[in-house]
DNA sequence: TATGAATGAGTTTTCATTCAT
DNA sequence: TATGAATGAAAACTCATTCAT
């Protein structure tokens, strides 16, 4: 490898780093101010800069949430993607995935709250239409679960699967709102107490 | 009581009337588009006046989202105080506010998914402080309660309480993003099913 | 016509008049300085505003070109059409075109100077496609009346039609940049003599 | 010479035939998309380089078309002074002026179409004041030309010397809107087209 | 010589708010 | 009571220019 490849190779690097940086920047000011009335301005300063020298790297403000919210997404349904097709029970499939979003409110706490208090916003243009896919495909893959869980009976009869799945949906995003990493109890331990409610129930038994 | 009396009287209560028309109209368009995002403008067309016109009824933008959330908490406190006060046992009172939480959703849908999307972005200005306020008497109120069942044995030991209060809260409130009054369920039969769920899991016994 | 009607018509007409003096205004500063590098403020500060109330009128910068451009080829088009349709022989068409030409300059001075100034620059957006139809028409009307002069006699044989038809196209539309009206020389007077240029030249015979 | 001069030369030759490069890429742009909404990036990609890169070899975007400009301008004077020093009747100097217009528009399209489209806009600032210095030369010499033609009977009598010269003016540069060298007609063949429009009109005798 | 990142002034546009009618 | 025209502050975005490397 010649030097010149070596540097435009690291520059490349070095700027795409950058990118993800700025990203990450934003993606926490939009999280903890919302998307709307967050200006460019607060996120430029954030990341130590002036308002207009954001567009050197991003195409509009627009842009960015954009690709904060669909890198997440993408991530998001490989990780989905790998519990479905691993052939487990549906109980086993349920904790699972509950214990998967935990990981990703962990990993993508920005992303996550973005996506669950923007989506309804940003899905009104034609750009974001993919955030009313993936809500469509949420609720398949839930849906899908719980009817199957009911037949195989690991799954209470009598309840409506609808409000379940709302519930579920809802439930477990929201805890993106209060969750910090490195905090007192881990995303898995969240988990588990998660699970445990939803499973069992809060009574004694 | 003379003719004058009457008028004014009448006048009087024809003008509150027609705010409160307005502001239900302008919680509806803040509820379902967000708050930030509405423009004055939106809101008097969806009451059929020019935005010019609001200001004749209202201060300010602001003080028509003030004035909508603090009619919404006042009665909210008003029913979980009725609950407190009646001295019932803690799982009793636990249905009861998980019941009467669905009630104000029910009835106060635009006004609930405000104070749960917008509270955060609002609470920034001082002249909402009582949002934060709320939400401290809310967060004490669960706590207690969990607290207590916990001991009387009435609740599961070995769950954070710290846990399982964030998730109430969340969870309930955030029905009002689905719910519609005259839908399938009721808001008795949906308070019903989150109480299942929530006390006794959703795994079949 | 009740009083009710009389005054929405009323008013109804003040705002379209109010819109041709903002637009007569737009047009002038536009002509004068160039589209492109015309602030909006400008314009707003000649019309005796200030820069955002143009908003209350209009949609945007590009929209107010819009209307003055298309207005203008509306009538521009209805009085070339005019004088196609009555039956005159090649040499009084071409006269009568160039004096409709020399017509609208006199009428219609600012929109011609942007018509000519900033079509190149306007029509790379779809949105003023439009010019370019125009121009084509343009140029087919040129050149068939061209075609038939030569045929019939009228006009020299050996002239290329099409640097006669482009010099027709670019010489009428300039004299906009310099003519003033109510000057020393009227319209009709210019057009005698660039008619008689053209036809005769300007050598004495 | 020594070594060392010949290098130091030949660096200031490579360095204005860059420079010479340069600038005719920039004429090119400017001309075709027009000064004012051209931006440096543009410049400097289509010569193959990154925005600020330009700045190396000039000052400032103004700085480019100056010289542009300028340097267009001094050739294009020597050469009409060439003529008018030849002493040629008013007929032929009438030819010879034109000519030496469409050699210009040849050999310096950009140029041209920069002084033609952007002189406006330029002069309004005081570094460009020479454009309107070149502008009342260019009118004095034709009317100078024209006043002559008409005393010594080579010009009609009754034509307006004034609106003549603006004709001329515009009719002949205007054509670098859409002359492309190489192709079908040469510009000495145009010239002889303009000439015979001009001199002998379009009408058949 | 050229790059790439940043600057900062200026532009278009939005919108809560005011006020004469 | 409501209208409609305007205000003015703030927002997103553009771009000539600078400068360390």
């Amino acid at each position: 490898m010649s030097a010149r490849r070596r540097d435009s190779a690291s520059t490349a690097a070095a700027r795409a780093e950058r990118r993800a940086e700025l990203l990450a920047t934003a993606a926490e000011v939009f999280a903890s101010r919302g998307y709307a009335v967050t200006t460019v301005r607060e996120v430029a300063e954030a990341a130590g800069m002036l308002g207009g020298s954001l567009y050197y790297h991003f195409d509009s403000k627009e842009s960015m949430v954009d690709e904060i919210l669909s890198a997440f997404l993408t991530e998001m349904w490989a990780a989905y993607d790998r519990v479905l097709a691993s052939g487990l029970g549906s109980r086993e499939t349920f904790q699972a995935l509950v214990a998967e979003s935990f990981r990703m409110i962990d990993r993508h706490r920005p992303a996550v709250m973005i996506y669950q208090n923007e989506s309804r916003y940003l899905s009104t243009s034609p750009r974001f239409s993919y955030l009313l896919d993936s809500q469509e495909r949420f609720r398949q893959m839930w849906l899908e679960l719980l009817d199957r869980g009911v037949l195989d009976g690991t799954f209470r009869v009598g309840l409506d699967t609808g409000v379940i799945y709302r519930f579920l949906r809802d439930t477990v995003w929201v805890a993106a709102g209060w969750y910090r990493s490195g905090g007192r109890l881990t995303a898995d331990e969240i988990a588990r107490q998660y699970l445990t409610m939803i499973l069992d129930g809060i009574l004694s038994t």
